[in-house]
DNA sequence: GGGTCGTTTCGGTCCCGACCGAACCGTGCC
DNA sequence: GGCACGGTTCGGTCGGGACCGAAACGACCC
């Protein structure tokens, strides 16, 4: 079929392409990226994120919510946006990681100015380093931990032997006891595969190594933030561990947090 | 910064727009759904599924592989591709379940000719029915079982409580002992997390169920064509079962193919 | 050697869509 | 009411890229 017999927006009934090709635009992409920390955020601040105008951040918000990547709320003279499921917050973990892992050509047109191949923007500012540091040091990734407090957190409970990864990630008969001694709450199983998986790993970018997400994740996450063992830092995803968190956790996980 | 201050084939560093601007062509995502039957395709086979010149499709396989999504083998006067590796396969397999699993807009533009809400296009001909009804019975999906079969191997090693769905899918200790038994091996596994999932559940489209992937997934579909229990039918991924298959399935797993 | 066939390269066409700025709209604040 | 501000709508510009056909290339088979 010769391009001008295409018809308008054609995906040519092809769910795949069209799903990608939501993501295929680096602006849209950059607010995927930035709605990874799991909260909501408002068309103003993704357009300055982005480098784009108001009017074209607008734009490509209505897509990615007629794609049902994103839901929005309005508030006000605000619309806040937010990934629409853990499901796509998942997915767009797996393509960044794919495609920041693969070596691929895409490295070598990446190279200007990225730190030591993290494929992370070097700093370009004082500020902007003191942020990235602070995520460094703690953040959220969509609705579980990450950076180093996050790998601390995976290897101490592979360590004490409440999750093992032998034969698949899962949470140990031991470990299900101490999450009720903790009176931390997963959410329950249905019988048959499908839906969201207990324990998934998470390849994390600062540490390059994985810390724990799926339904244990997001639940250890809400603890800590509902019992104040950790703090949001500002409006990103940074995150502050607090005094009586740092003792929760090395009263109960062992963590020695630098 | 406008669109014509931007420099050719920009995506501005974005290694997640650059991957899924791959995925983002109706063409190479066909390419990409046909060679998730885990074989390899020449370049003209594929120009034809897809209905593109053959000139076209050259284009189109050159970038796939430059993106590192697809793999080459010349062989004489033949191009032969397959997808780069397990995890490409996971990703597009991935990708693919969420854009037909997700209601979105993308439901009534698909609407025309599709078989009751399966997403899968209604067939043309008498041909391509017979075609699709052996791919329902039995197929691979990458390197692993799927169809009316995957799905019932899928049913008996949860039912005899060889792989568990209890905290996350895994492989039971009677099941390794099942798979010792049967001479039938894993690759081992590497201490901390990351990898190729032991065990993964697949979205079975005709069946509208899982079936099982991962390592064990394709463990089981290698051992089930090495003992000729299926040997593939034709050039696509539709697969008949032997008579010593039905015999080793039932024999093994309880498992009864009408 | 000559024909066939799978593949690639090249030239040319055309349209989608990403972008901006300006105008507009509605909310919230003074 | 009036102003400020976040968001949206609209019109216009421009380039990338998807497509084809023709021609070149090279392997394979008489």
């Amino acid at each position: 079929m010769p391009d001008h017999e295409r018809t308008p927006a054609d995906h040519r009934g092809s769910p795949l392409a069209a799903l990608a090709a939501l993501l295929a635009d680096p602006t849209r992409a950059a607010f995927c990226s930035a709605l990874l920390d799991g909260r909501a955020w408002t068309a103003g601040e993704l357009a300055r994120v982005a480098g784009v105008a108001p009017s074209t951040a607008s734009e490509h918000l209505s897509r990615l919510i007629a794609g049902a990547l994103l839901t929005e709320e309005r508030q006000g003279r605000h619309r806040y946006v937010r990934l629409a499921s853990p499901a796509v917050a998942t997915l767009i973990e797996d393509l960044t990681v794919f495609a920041e892992t693969t070596g691929g050509p895409t490295a070598e047109a990446t190279a200007g100015g990225s730190a030591a191949g993290t494929g992370r923007p070097a700093p370009r500012s004082l500020r902007e380093a003191t942020r990235q540091s602070a995520e460094a040091r703690a953040r959220t990734c969509y609705d579980h931990l990450a950076g180093r407090l996050g790998v601390a957190v995976a290897d101490a409970l592979l360590d004490r032997g409440l999750v093992t990864d032998r034969a698949g990630l899962a949470v140990t008969d031991r470990g299900h006891a101490w999450l009720s001694a903790q009176a931390i709450e997963l959410p329950p199983r249905s019988g048959r595969p499908g839906g969201r998986p207990v324990v998934r790993s998470c390849l994390d970018w600062t540490e390059r190594r994985s810390h724990l997400g799926g339904a244990l994740g997001a639940a250890l996450c809400r603890a800590a933030l509902d019992r104040a063992w950790v703090e949001r830092i500002g409006s990103g995803r940074a995150l502050r561990v607090t005094p009586e968190g740092g003792r929760a956790l090395r009263e109960l996980l062992g963590v020695e947090l630098p």
